[in-house]
DNA sequence: TAACCGTGGGG
DNA sequence: TCCCCAAGGTT
């Protein structure tokens, strides 16, 4: 190291004006952001949104907040409930989860979603990201919330790389801490911001520099945007794997109000042995029921 | 730690 | 068409 050179690369608190104004301008009404969502609304959405685009999620979030008000109302359903009107969203494992710690906050927390980091992190489903993306916007507390929308921001703006390490580090998370406004109020409007503007305008590709706040101090602009040369990141594979074929047969499950036949699901599959380790998958995670006479439902217990 | 876990839309 | 990506969590 020589003469270390003064650098146009913004301080923490360059980045919060600029940051906070253009969410001020630019927030998305989201239904999970009005004052009457409450905790409830928040985490509800925090589980839809886990690899799920905002588009997809928002009709099933309607529905699941008016049929399940309260931790306590869907806790007292069968967890196939959940799998049901989950939907199409993905990753049904999330709606078994999301049940799980609504029992969990009814029998725990008296039925009311903890704002206590280290409660919410100890629920199924909860981790590091969703509990402090709920301790913060649902309880407006302090935290790094650290989402791929922030990391890119942080990558590019902060670190001048065009995408973050494939899982996330130390590095950033001390980085996330470091930048995170010193008052309560301030930094959950700063996560949300940082998210968002990650969601509208430094996407993972086509970001708009033209509207970003901050793209006269981005460290990733400034040095002309070098592409991302780390590692390809991987792709995730889908046709012809156990996950398509476990989609294939929950779908039916979730459509069916009785019992489904074994022909009903062979149906699905032409390949008998990736069938059967499909479902016996869906049964072992506790997402399809095995009944008497090789006839199945989503579970009621 | 890396692999696994769904589904659909946009470029 | 195909590929990439989307407010992650769990094992």
């Amino acid at each position: 190291m020589t003469a270390t050179p003064s650098t146009p690369e913004a301080g923490p608190a360059e980045l919060h004006g600029p940051v906070l104004a253009w969410f001020e301008q630019n927030a998305r009404d989201l239904p999970w952001r009005r004052p009457d969502a409450g905790a409830w609304g928040v985490m509800v959405s925090e589980f839809m949104l886990q690899q799920t685009p905002v588009s997809r999620v928002l009709p099933v979030y309607e529905q699941w907040l008016a049929r399940w008000p309260r931790p306590a109302d869907l806790a007292a359903e069968a967890p196939g409930e959940a799998v049901r009107a989950w939907g199409r969203l993905g990753y049904p494992r999330r709606a078994l989860r999301l049940h799980g710690a609504a029992v969990a906050i009814t029998e725990r927390h008296g039925g009311d979603v903890p704002s206590d980091h280290a409660q919410l992190l100890a629920l199924p489903g909860i981790g590091e990201y969703t509990a402090a993306a709920v301790a913060s916007f649902a309880y407006g507390q302090r935290h790094a919330v650290l989402d791929t929308n922030v990391r890119r921001v942080f990558a590019r703006s902060v670190t001048g790389v065009q995408y973050p390490p494939n899982a996330t580090t130390a590095a950033e998370r001390k980085l996330a801490r470091a930048l995170l406004p010193d008052d309560e109020p301030t930094a959950a409007r700063w996560a949300a911001a940082s998210m968002e503007l990650g969601a509208l305008v430094c996407t993972a590709r086509n970001e708009d520099c033209s509207r970003c706040p901050i793209a006269r101090r981005c460290a990733w602009r400034l040095a002309g945007k070098p592409a991302h040369d780390g590692p390809a990141r991987r792709g995730q594979t889908y046709a012809g794997t156990d996950r398509q074929v476990r989609g294939r047969l929950l779908a039916v499950l979730r459509e069916a109000t009785a019992p489904v036949e074994q022909a009903a699901l062979d149906a699905v599959w032409h390949e008998p042995v990736q069938r059967a380790r499909a479902l016996d998958g869906l049964v072992a995670d506790g997402l399809v029921e095995p009944l008497e006479g090789g006839r199945y439902r989503l579970p009621e217990g």
